[in-house]
Order: C-alpha cells, then sequence, then structure tokens
DNA sequence: CCCTGTCAAGTCACG
DNA sequence: CGTGACTTGACAGGG
C-alpha cells in the first residue's frame, strides 16, 4: 500500500500545472512552460519519497495543448533527456504513477468529434508515461463516459471504442466509477467484456451503489487487476455530512481513513487522496497507516 | 501595478 | 434554449 495525492502540492514554492491561453501561443512559450513543468514535478517526486508518500498523479497540463491542432511542436524530442531523468526516478524509488484526462476526454460520445479529440489526449497521456518508459501499472483513469439517454447503447459503444485504442493507450486505460452515471456494477459488466482494471474511488461509491459494501467493493475491482497492472488503485476521499454532494472534503478525517484502512485490512492497494489540501491530508494519511503492515516506505 | 473576466475540449441538470 | 456545475486557479488584457 502506497498513499498519494493528485497533481500538486501546496508547500512547494513550484507549480508543475502551468499554463497559458491558447491565443498567446508560441513554441517559445511552450518550451518555457513545459521545462517549467518538468522541472517541478521532478520537484515534488522528490519531496514526496522524502516524506513516504510514493503514489502520484501526474497533472493533464504538464504539456499545454499536447493534443490541440495548433500543437506542431516535438515535444517528445525536445524534452526527452529530462523526462528520461524523472523516469529513472520514478522507477528507481518504486513510485506508482496514474493520470487522469479531465471531463472532456469521453470515447463513448456518439460525435465522432468528440472521440477523435479524446483519442488525441489520450494518446497525449499514454505519450507522457511511455517517455518515462514506466511499465504497465502506471494508469491513466477515464470514467466510462456520458449515458445519451440510453445506459446500455453507450456502454456497448465504450466497449467498441475501447476495441479501437490503439495498444499504447489500452494497455494504460483503466475505468473508475462515478457518482451519477456508471456505478461499480457498470463498471464491472464492462470490465467482463474488455478486461479493463477498475479504479474503485470509494467516496463515488458511497455516494452511488448497488448495495455493496466498501469492503466488498474493494474486493470486487481488486480482481480486476491483472499481474501486469500492479495492485489496485484507490481514489479515496470523504465527506463531511454538511458540504454539497460530490464536493471533496478539504481536510482529512483522520478517524474515517483509519476505519477505512481497518474494514479493508485483507486487501492490498494503492490509495490517492482526492482532499483539496493535497499533501498535508497525505502526511496524516502517512502517519495513520505507518504500522499498517500493507504500508510501503521509500527506500 | 491591480483588478477581474475569462479560459480547448463535454455532458447533464435545471429554469 | 441558455446557463452553471464539475474543479479552481491564474492568465492576460484593460484601467
Amino acid at each position: 500500500m502506497k498513499i498519494g495525492y493528485p497533481c500538486i502540492n501546496l508547500s512547494l514554492d513550484c507549480k508543475g500545472d502551468r499554463t497559458f491561453r491558447l491565443k498567446s501561443y508560441s513554441e517559445e512559450r511552450l518550451v518555457e512552460i513545459v521545462d517549467n513543468n518538468l522541472n517541478c514535478l521532478f520537484e515534488i517526486l522528490r519531496f514526496n519519497v522524502a516524506h513516504n508518500l510514493l503514489f502520484f498523479r501526474i497533472t493533464s497540463d504538464l504539456v499545454p495543448f499536447a493534443s490541440h491542432p495548433i500543437c506542431k511542436f516535438d515535444w517528445q524530442s525536445h524534452f526527452h533527456n529530462k523526462f528520461q531523468e524523472i523516469g529513472n526516478y520514478i522507477r528507481t524509488n518504486d513510485i506508482r504513477i496514474s493520470m487522469h484526462p479531465d471531463q472532456f476526454t469521453l470515447i463513448n460520445s456518439p460525435d465522432k468529434g468528440v472521440f477523435e479529440r479524446s483519442l488525441q489526449e489520450l494518446i497525449y497521456h499514454a505519450h507522457v508515461l511511455d517517455l518515462m518508459e514506466l511499465n504497465t501499472s502506471a494508469k491513466i483513469q477515464l470514467h466510462i463516459g456520458g449515458v445519451y439517454k440510453d445506459k446500455i447503447t453507450s456502454i456497448n459503444i465504450f466497449v467498441e471504442r475501447f476495441n479501437e485504442l490503439p495498444d499504447l493507450v489500452s494497455k494504460r486505460l483503466v475505468i473508475e466509477n462515478d457518482d451519477r452515471s456508471y456505478t461499480l456494477q457498470d463498471c464491472l459488466e464492462v470490465s467482463s467484456i474488455t478486461d479493463i482494471p477498475i479504479l474503485l474511488d470509494s467516496f463515488h461509491h458511497e455516494v452511488k451503489n448497488s448495495g455493496e459494501s466498501q469492503a466488498e467493493a474493494v474486493s470486487l475491482a481488486s480482481s480486476t487487476w491483472r499481474q501486469e497492472d500492479g495492485i489496485l488503485m484507490i481514489d479515496y476521499s470523504y465527506q463531511p455530512g454538511d458540504g454539497r454532494r460530490g464536493a471533496h472534503s478539504y481536510t482529512m478525517n483522520v478517524d474515517h481513513f483509519t476505519q477505512f484502512l481497518d474494514i479493508t485490512k485483507s486487501y492490498d492497494f494503492d490509495i490517492m487522496l482526492e482532499i483539496k489540501d493535497k499533501e498535508k491530508s497525505s502526511l496524516k494519511a502517512v502517519e495513520a497507516a505507518k504500522d499498517d503492515k500493507r504500508f510501503v516506505m521509500a527506500i
């Protein structure tokens, strides 16, 4: 079990998700920003290793406009050495990596144009992980997508489109249950046809489920991960009673987290804290988990 | 320098 | 049919 947080670190004076406006696009600008973002990513990873945080989600903003037609620049070659250096560090320290394309990435849209743009976006994500020479335990997590008024058809389209994906994408893709449309059961149905592993979002599962307990959900999702996929990934967050539905909590409820670890103690997984204060809560989680026999410390 | 409207992309709920 | 939420900050242009 490794513990982590997504995309940004609030303690460091360094932002790895800087971007700029499409209107001000230029190659010089792109190079400047990507250079900054890669340096900062490396700095965050070093911070994480120093704090026993060995699970991290790399921001989709690492290379702004990478999948946009405006981008003709060969950033893969230009930053090859830097990606190698970071990849080396990740492999040496055995850091688990995920990426999560944003809500515009939908492979089951009836609109072929939406699918085509999403495909380009997924290829960009796969290139980032490939450039770092990470194995297929580094994952790209995606929701099944829209319902478009007909869930069965939409699931079928997802499966068809998945089967069309190039290998560099499909070998890394995992699906995640969401809190409005596609539950764990829906994901299991898709997984049974496609063998896609299921990333469990424990909070979404709490909001929308088919009666499975958290422990049962962990067990079901866990069984969809093959040897080459690594162990189950979990996105964890906790909603205090008064917050708006679906909103992530601001800070860690250590009791709730400890309880979650306890009820899932017969399963191993890597767990990402989707909590607004990011690494601060992750450090509390590490503190709470350090005596757990599943917990993996930095070398 | 400071203020603030706006930002690549999609879907869905709501009025 | 149009707008805001999702997530949120910060870019960038105007004063």
